[in-house]
DNA sequence: CGAATGACAATCT
DNA sequence: TAGATTGCCATTC
């Protein structure tokens, strides 16, 4: 199934998530392997490459929230931004990812992981 | 070429 | 309920 690399279906998925819709580390690794592990989804960003439009901002952790230092800009930065793609935010300062959780469809996912 | 690391999550005790 | 441990692939040293 998955002659792509993991990498590469996580870089094709983060790609395709919509302003405004996050998701975390946990879904994505759910979505393109089942249970592989999510570390592997925030170990593809760290060496995903500059040139990928990686929202990497709209990929975030379990809590809603992200490593601080390590986004591009800030987390501030990344606040910013999911704010100004209309994120449901809650009053923590997270994202509300019970609300923002991005779904891909079928086709989507069959796209990703051809 | 081999070993260690890495932006987490889920499970077990 | 909370804390600690394991699992995973690719990249890097």
């Amino acid at each position: 199934m998955s002659r792509k690399s993991f990498f590469t279906q996580v870089y094709a998925l983060v790609a395709l998530i919509p302003a405004g819709k996050i998701m975390t580390y946990g879904q994505i690794a759910q979505i393109l392997g089942g249970a592989y592990s999510a570390k592997l989804v925030g170990f593809a960003m760290s060496s995903a490459p500059d040139g990928a439009e990686l929202p990497c901002h709209r990929v975030v952790n379990r809590l809603g929230e992200m490593a601080p230092g390590f986004i591009f800009g800030g987390e501030d930065r990344q606040r910013g931004l999911l704010v100004a793609e209309g994120a449901p935010f809650l009053p923590d300062g997270r994202v509300d990812v019970n609300l923002a959780r991005f779904e891909p469809n079928l086709k989507q996912l069959a796209k990703i992981t051809q």
